[in-house]
RNA sequence: GCCGGGAUGGCGGAAUUGGCAGACGCAGCGGACUCAAAAUCCGCCGGGCUUCGGCCCUUGGGGGUUCAAGUCCCCCUCCCGGCACCA
């Protein structure tokens, strides 16, 4: 074919630009439209209006987004658009959690400083969030690894030491090789390192800063109660960890030693009721006291290491709860102070160091593991509660050990025989602290936060060491302590801080004399459990931020992030606003209202990681499809806090949907002037009555979907059906059936209710329509409930439970009339014909069934 | 072992209070447009039977409550997440 007829046969056919939906062009126009610094976006400082925090969890730096992040932050635009729609004073910050090991591993491999690594990710993933067109005041921006930042952090470290919640204590900590740095309980996951699963933790014996969260280990369990719009499942995750556990310390001597603190044995137990069945003293291959026994004893020593060696084993790998249980007899004694009875210890490799006491009292009649490990070695199993039945009636028979129903009385218990079991814990309790060997008490699984890290890319922590005036804070004038330049990175071991003498060495702020400084830095956790105040409050010189400011804003109305940091960065954050709080800066006793954790996203069934190959990523979506089809795929193909599987096809369909949407909207279909089928009484026929009533149903229900569940997934199919609901109405268009004013009412709708999604594509369409104010402030459009319903309705009618028959009555219709209109219709009556009614059941509004025999 | 979440067409998922199971989308099939293809538009689309009127089965499995169960109750299987000899 001649190549003048193909270029003449391609101008006749392909349309205008304008007439197809051109993701790439209209995104690209507004993307240079809307201003760089997000001032559109920016909160009001003095407002009449009501205040809407939303926040979404700030990222790390890694160098790219990935589809998590479109994820979270597709649902908090969309929330934040929604607030502002409805005349919130909205405030919607982004920023950076920067600091932290991979800056440094990249220093290490790419000879590129951890600075510049971090400042050139942060602009590569800041230009990806403006290309998603995500509505956040840059202005707020904050970034964790910048001095105007961490100043605050050290100056937080300084009012935790003031008040003793901050203190240094040498300890077993636990220690990754791979990240050459100690980590904090919370970051030890299955014994292994949460950024090395395939890496044992180690214990080693190190000083370390820690940070007295335990303080707090009541409130932060009870404030889980009160945390009504967080997901149960993080609340139970939160009390899991805290572990709260009630119970009796008591004290066993140890028999024909002489009376002193190192010969007792403190056995921590919750069920002191069954104390008089104990039959031996189990304690921990740890316990200080096997290990002075075995001090000069060789044979027990080799024993006890075998124990300790096995139990670390058992532990690293995670089968701590599946290893058979053994022990060895030490052949010693210890008294029971209840009865004066003489027990038997024995260590055991299913009793570990750190939970209670390291010491238990073995009562295999009421304890499975106890059970277990009596029936090995044929101790004695002693019972000493029996059930209490519910009914008074029923006799009493003896149980079968392991009996550990709490549900019970005690026998052969001494004078607290016949209490149940939960009097004779208090009772007893008391007895003990009367007579001065033992008490009642609370043990907690969490603990005290331990927040150095020999590492060099984190906060400096501001303290000095001076030989004469020992540990001395840097004065608050001094802060912040900046971190230096040009560090050599190289893991040798010690932190890499320690190597820049300009650093280590200092002035003691009290004789003058020469210091140390501390090298260590901060958890990067430190950084994130405070970011959202500074939000609030971002280029104060003075403070972290000022108070009345924050108090303003918080607490946060809707957190949205990750299930992954419902322990780590939700528990110290809680901590931390606590201790702003009874420091008088903030008021408010938790800092978010609201937490949202969406799902994962999964492709093939899988998790997306590089090794699998089935990474999906942003960029490449945005190119192929706009951000705007992106976005409302992560929102459309699940509901938000499932887990999403992904589907390339799906996001086609999306852009398939925007490209109707958009054809819809830019229809030039005109009515005849003259119009035709309009009845006059009502000004509607029944196609101009079925749009707007399927208009005030989509908002009905997209309002109620922000409002409540949060299902964008069906906020957006709505939004399908209204627009095939309109594409589908050409005829009646053009035919006059649809007052004008309708159909643009229509469009106008349809575009204020896609903006919260697809940003772009609205904005286009808005001014396309010939809207003159601001979509971003335009009001959400209201729906009237009347117009809204129905005006026929279809009932189903069943016989016998299945269905029969369809009648349509007219909206609101009484029994009687769906009855008789039921009976009356023909399929029915041949379905009854020749059988009895039983009974007829009409639920108006709803459905007929009628019961025949 | 304990706690939480889940299982619905070929696929992702809907069904808000016990009331027509399968909305919306994807894939597939058929048709229109086209020389053709893509794009687009229209139609069909859980399974089985059918005399083409319909009939029967179907929400992981088994039982129950009810006129009526994906939804409530009891038992069981599997999957995901958390905790775990926690004394």
């Amino acid at each position: 074919m001649p190549q003048e007829e193909n270029t003449t046969v391609t101008r006749e056919t392909a349309p205008p630009a304008d007439d197809r939906y051109d993701a790439q062009r209209i995104e690209s126009k507004w993307f240079e439209r809307w201003p760089q610094d997000g001032s559109i976006y920016a909160a009001e400082h003095d407002s009449t209006k009501p205040k809407y925090y939303a926040l979404e969890m700030l990222p790390y730096p890694s160098g790219a987004l990935h589809m998590g992040h479109v994820r979270n932050y597709s649902i908090g635009d969309a929330l934040a658009r929604y607030m502002w729609m409805n005349g919130y004073n909205v405030l919607h910050p982004m920023g950076w959690d920067s600091f932290g090991l991979p800056a440094e591993n990249a220093a290490i491999s790419a000879h590129t400083p951890p600075r510049d690594w971090t400042l050139g990710n942060i602009a590569k993933m800041k230009a990806q969030m403006k290309r998603l067109g995500f509505a956040y005041d840059w202005s707020r921006e904050v970034t964790t690894c910048l001095p105007e930042y961490y100043r605050w952090n050290q100056w937080f470290f300084l009012k935790l030491y003031e008040k003793g919640m901050a203190y240094r204590k040498q300890s077993k900590v636990n220690w990754c090789p791979k990240c050459a740095t100690v980590l904090a309980n919370e970051q030890v996951v299955g014994g292994c390192c949460w950024r090395h699963e395939d890496t044992l933790v180690e214990q080693r014996e190190l000083e370390q800063w820690f940070l007295r969260t335990t303080k707090y280990s009541d409130e932060l369990l009870s404030g889980l109660d009160k945390l009504e719009g967080w997901p149960e499942k993080v609340r139970t995750m939160q009390r899991n960890w805290i572990g709260r556990s009630a119970g009796t310390l008591v004290d066993f001597k140890l028999d024909g030693a002489a009376d002193s603190p190192e010969n007792t044995i403190t056995v921590f137990t919750t069920r002191v009721d069954t104390i008089f069945g104990a039959t031996s003293i189990q304690l921990a291959p740890e316990h200080p006291l096997v290990t002075r026994m075995a001090k000069f004893n060789d044979p027990l020593r080799a024993q006890v290491e075998q124990l300790v060696t096995e139990q670390r084993k058992a532990k690293e790998t995670g089968d701590i709860g599946a290893i058979e249980k053994h022990g060895i007899n030490i052949h010693h004694f210890a008294v029971n102070p209840y009865n004066g009875e003489r027990l038997p210890i024995w260590v055991a490799n299913y009793i570990v160091m750190d939970y209670g006491t390291g010491a238990i009292m073995s009562v295999p009649a009421h304890d499975e593991r106890d059970f277990e490990f009596a029936r090995k070695y044929a101790l004695e199993v002693r019972l000493v509660i029996v059930p209490c039945p519910d009914d008074p009636e029923e006799t009493v028979t003896e149980p079968v050990p392991p009996f550990t129903d709490l549900k019970g009385s005690l026998v052969n218990s001494g004078e607290f025989t016949g209490l149940t079991c939960q009097d004779a814990i208090a009772k007893m309790s008391t007895y003990a602290e009367q007579h001065g060997f033992g008490r009642a008490t609370v043990t907690y699984r969490l603990k005290d936060w331990g927040i150095s890290r020999q590492r060099y890319w984190g906060t400096p922590i501001p303290m000095l060491y001076c030989e004469k005036d020992g540990i001395v804070p840097v004065p608050e004038k001094d802060l912040p302590v900046v971190l230096p330049d040009n560090v050599d990175m190289t893991l040798t071991g010690g932190s890499p801080l320690g190597r820049v003498p300009e650093f280590v060495n200092a002035v003691c702020p009290k004789c003058g004399g020469a210091a140390r400084r501390e090298t260590d830095t901060m958890d990067t956790f430190v950084d994130s459990s405070w970011y959202f105040y500074r939000y609030t409050d971002p280029h104060n010189q003075q403070a972290p931020f000022d108070s009345k400011t924050a108090g303003y804003w918080f607490p946060i109305d809707q957190y949205i992030g990750g299930v992954e940091h419902a322990i780590l960065h939700l528990i110290y954050s809680r901590f931390w606003t606590k201790f702003m709080r009874d420091m008088g800066m903030v008021t408010n006793d938790e800092p978010a209202d609201r937490l949202f954790t969406q799902g994962m996203i999964i492709k093939g069934g899988a998790k997306m990681s590089k090794s699998l190959g089935n990474v999906v990523s942003p960029d490449e979506m945005v190119a192929r499809y706009g951000a705007d089809s992106t976005r409302m795929y992560t929102l459309f193909a699940t509901a938000p806090d499932r887990e999403l599987d992904w589907q390339d096809e799906g996001v086609e369909g999306i852009q398939r949907f925007l490209s109707r949407l958009y054809r819809v909207v830019t229809d030039k279909t005109e009515p005849p002037a003259r119009r035709s089928n309009l009845p006059v009484e009502d000004g509607r026929g029944s196609a101009a009555r079925t749009l707007q009533r399927k208009l005030h149903q989509t908002i009905k229900r997209i309002s109620h979907d922000f409002e409540g569940r949060w299902h964008f997934n069906t906020s957006i199919s709505a939004l399908m059906e209204l627009n095939n609901l309109v594409s589908g109405m050409g005829q009646d268009i053009s035919a006059g059936n649809i007052p004008p004013e309708d159909l643009a009412e229509a469009k106008r709708v349809l575009v204020l209710l896609l903006s919260p999604f697809a940003p772009y594509l609205a904005h286009e369409l808005w001014e396309i329509l010939g809207e003159k104010g601001t979509l971003l402030k335009a009001s959400w459009p209201k729906y009237d409930p009347e117009l809204a319903k129905e005006d026929e309705i279809e009932i189903p009618v069943q016989v016998n439970g299945k269905l029969r028959s369809v009648v349509v009555v007219p909206a609101g219709s009484s029994e009687e009339i769906i009855r008789e209109a039921a009976m009356a219709d023909a399929k029915i009556r041949t379905a009854i014909t020749g059988k009895q009614i039983v009974k007829k059941i009409v639920v108006p509004g709803k459905l007929v069934n009628i019961v025949v025999r």
